[in-house]
DNA sequence: ATAAGTAGGTACTTTTCTGTTCCTTACTTA
DNA sequence: TAAGTAAGGAACAGAAAAGTACCTACTTAT
């Protein structure tokens, strides 16, 4: 309430992206095709349940990360897709995963990188 | 356990900063000069309290983010400064905060940056 | 003798985040 | 007629993170 770390930009940031699957989503999303959520929930090897899925959409969705478009048709076709300061947002992922790069290698705790395929099409 | 965002850098880079005091302690010690636990737990407004910093501290160390120094003296003196990897990650810290800065600005929900002193002497 | 400063530790509770299971709607296809 | 599909919603349970209150050791100052 009285938290002035509310009113720090930096903070919003992090928070933007702490969430367990969003950066997932937002790997998914990072190469700019819209996805529906069907997609989202089945392209993951990992148990991301329906309910985890749509919370965080939601949540990414109120902070104006990504944004939801409702097809009237039926079956119902919904698709999420970065806005603009999604987009923005995402660029900033390269840098940071660089240095996961060089942090895995100096403190060599183990290999094999991961959503590396969504990432890559950031650069 | 088998959970693959354990080898993903990015995930990796963000966990590392996920944790309610971490940006609080990282942006003191960006300035270069080493922080006692004390000053740490002063230093700011709120109440932070003896656990959470120690916690916080904890962790960070255990990341490799800060490096921890005790002065074998009495009474005892402690000193806590960020690493090579940790200077790194808060590099990265610019961009994020401006990204932060941006959206605040197209999403006006509020003003008032914070943390803004020690984020400054990153650039 | 007592209190204060320094850097914590421990036990317990509360709050927040994640996960599990089952339910819904409206149309289409077998 | 029944099952399937897409995109969820609701209730509850468990795990993880954060907060509260109190405790330690050592030494110097009062």
């Amino acid at each position: 309430m009285r938290d002035p770390r509310l009113h720090c930009p930096l903070t919003l940031a992090v928070k933007a992206i702490s969430g367990k699957w969003k950066l997932y989503i937002l790997s998914m999303l990072s190469d700019g095709t819209p996805k529906r959520y069907g997609e989202l929930l089945k392209s993951t090897c990992e148990n991301l349940t329906e309910k985890m899925l749509t919370s965080q959409l939601r949540e990414l969705e109120k902070d104006g990360i990504i944004a939801r478009k409702v097809y009237p048709e039926v079956p119902p076709r919904v698709e999420y897709m970065l806005t603009e300061s999604g987009r923005k947002l995402c660029m900033i992922f390269e840098p940071l995963y660089e240095w996961g790069v060089d942090y895995m290698k100096t403190h060599r705790r183990d290999q094999l990188p991961w959503l590396e395929m969504g990432m890559k099409q950031l650069s």
